[in-house]
DNA sequence: TAAATAAAATGACTCATAGTCAGTAAATAT
DNA sequence: ATATTTACTGACTATGAGTCATTTTATTTA
């Protein structure tokens, strides 16, 4: 019978809508600043509802994190055309990265707590969960530098497991200091965002190739 | 007279004391884990004597990452010697970086915090110390750079500022992977964390010079 | 040396918030 | 119509950061 499934479409709407909540407090007030009362209250649910659907607060937090991923895979993907070879692609998927910073920061920032706290207590379900996450765009990574390696656009020494965790951890890497530097990278280094991450492309092309 | 001088030297010992008993705790039990009321204990003080010192929990965390700046300077000097070309030393200072994350995990992480939390609210005072802070390894690896452009060891095109912020940015990057991607990193990408570093001497290397 | 003053330390308290659970309401099955 | 299962509720507990009136200790003054 039907009822089963409706139920089911049921309960994961309502789970969605207790993310769509959670967004809208947690994004306007950050994730220490958001209670998860707030948070019930923008649901219009009580907050032993909310503990229904998610354990934790941090549970909740990883649901937000991982729409963050999709929207980060879509832009990775959408600067990558056909007809590029895989250097290009390389690039453009970088840039895709930063642009995912740049535009989505809230969800940035989601990915990248889960990424330095999700480390104690992964209980093997969440880690599950986390190899999709960025695992996606580290397998993507890879078959582009292999294809890169094979087209000649990219150096024949380069190991393309090795290289990916490389070129994605550089990207990551250069968008911290962005960060914690913020204030500054323009008036004490007098240098721009966007003169730095033309260096950025400019370093990957000298190290990729030769 | 002497006595204003000496209770000046007992504050600042006591200042330390607490650090101490800090990290005793914050070291075993992680810095969330940890309690000031434990730490109050380990110091064989009370809990507001410890508010008398530091302000907040988070203030006492970062005279522990204080420490760890001074350890991580340290190390990534060390690695580097008169003899070598600018291009050599740069790559002895992320290999002293690398050295110091493996070997001072709990001070590694204790910086880290503060170059993920204390975005918000620096209170221009923190600013000044958290300036003092990654500063001068930036400073440094700025100087290092225009040495190696001079010698010729790296190509004339990078900018040495820019470059320098890249450069550590690149390294702090591949460590963030290494922790994030610790569980895959043998078992699914068949990677050694001392191969990924191999590895990325030599794209630093690639990346400097042509 | 004793009283007066100042500095340092105390710990019981407040307050905020994550998470729980016994009880209630709504939907479905008998 | 009644029983049963499922979904929801919100008052309650537990925990831990930070406070402050009070006490203890050190120093100055008479």
């Amino acid at each position: 019978m039907g009822i089963a499934e409706r139920r089911q479409r049921e309960r994961e709407q309502r789970a969605q809508d207790i993310v769509d909540a959670a967004e809208e407090v947690i994004f306007s007030k950050g994730y220490e600043g958001a209670t998860m009362d707030e948070i019930a209250d923008a649901a219009e649910l009580s907050k032993g509802t909310l503990y229904l659907y998610y354990k934790t607060k941090e549970e909740l937090y990883f649901a937000i994190a991982m729409r963050g991923n999709a929207i980060l895979r879509k832009m990775a993907l959408e600067t990558v055309h056909e007809e590029m070879n895989g250097l290009e692609k390389i690039i453009g998927m970088t840039q895709g990265y930063f642009r995912f910073y740049e535009e989505q920061r809230p969800y940035f920032d989601a990915l990248h707590f889960m990424d330095t706290t999700t480390i104690t207590r992964e209980e093997m379900e969440e880690r599950h969960q986390s190899f999709e996450r960025s695992e996606g765009a580290l397998q993507l990574l890879r078959d582009l530098i292999a294809q890169g390696v094979e087209d000649g656009s990219i150096r024949s020494d380069v190991d393309p497991v090795r290289q990916a965790l490389l070129v994605w951890g550089q990207a990551l890497g250069v968008i911290q200091i962005l960060i914690s530097k913020e204030c500054m990278i323009a008036d004490v280094f007098e240098v721009t965002r966007e003169s730095l991450m033309e260096s950025f492309y400019v370093t990957l092309r000298y190290s990729l190739t030769c």
